[in-house]
DNA sequence: AATCTTCTTGCAATGCTTTTGCATGTAGGC
DNA sequence: GCCTACATGCAAAAGCATTGCAAGAAGATT
């Protein structure tokens, strides 16, 4: 009897994604990567010390794998406002810096990725040109339909 | 010999300020919207106690300076992105603040009001409105011309 | 497969910002 | 001048971010 194939192919691709990147695979990054594909929300480094508590991984090992995967390209650090760092992963058509935007409530506080929303600034004349050299990050905030 | 009696009534003025926002007029209060009036980047908590230091007033009183004017609506919070509440003067033609977008930067923590800018969001179908009731705050974070 | 080098982990500890409890002091109203 | 609610000072805790160091493991080399 075998492990099914399909999920060692599957962690092998996660592997292999951290040696792309320069960065050696451990059972750590493996996990933390692994993770955050089954999340769809930006995640605080203490968030996911929680959601990985059982495979009893240190906790200063989980920042610095942030840190590192961040380094790489691999994750990106979104700050919504509440001094917390968050990490998501980062979306895979590198080249076109389509970073997407973030909803946050201002009620229960829950971080929502807008990934396919679109956000286009139309300007008056000079007024955004003279002022932004470059946007990195676009966040709404407001009320949830939950919170509605 | 009297004293100078035009810093007498700019503090005076400053007294009326908090008292008619519902605070008490108090020493370590007056002498931070007047240090605020001095400095045109928002100030962290730190940044007022170590300015304010030969005052010597309480951090803790500052701090919690700072969070009642915020209530009071005399100063503003910002996070510029390194996860560290700056706090500067609010503006005073209050009401207009919230229709448009802001734009912070993250290296000098200015923050501009793109007033002219329209922000336009194209979601894909369902998206955005299953999850958003309502956008109250827009937000862009980035580098503006004077830091590029 | 054994070895070696370099990177990574685990553990402990630290720093900094934010936040709160409580006794004392005082601003502003009467 | 007195009174009461609000504000301060002092102390300490809570929380997240960050680092030093010795032991351990990944990946290259032989």
């Amino acid at each position: 009897m075998k492990k099914a194939p399909s999920k060692t192919t599957h962690l092998d691709a996660l592997r292999d994604l951290l040696r792309e990147a320069g960065l050696r695979s451990t059972a750590p990054r493996v996990a933390v990567l692994q993770h955050f594909q089954t999340r769809r929300r930006p995640l605080s480094h203490g968030e996911l010390v929680e959601a990985l508590a059982d495979r009893e991984f240190d906790a200063a090992t989980l920042y610095r794998n942030l840190i590192d995967l961040e380094s790489a390209g691999l994750v990106s650090r979104v700050n919504v406002g509440d001094n917390v760092w968050r990490f998501e992963l980062r979306d895979q058509d590198t080249e076109t810096q389509s970073e997407h935007p973030h909803f946050v409530c201002v009620e229960c506080g829950e971080i929502t990725c807008l990934a396919q929303v679109r956000v286009k600034l139309t300007p008056a004349p000079g007024s955004l040109k003279s002022v932004v050299n470059h946007v990195s990050e676009i966040l709404l905030k407001g009320q949830c339909m939950r919170c509605a």
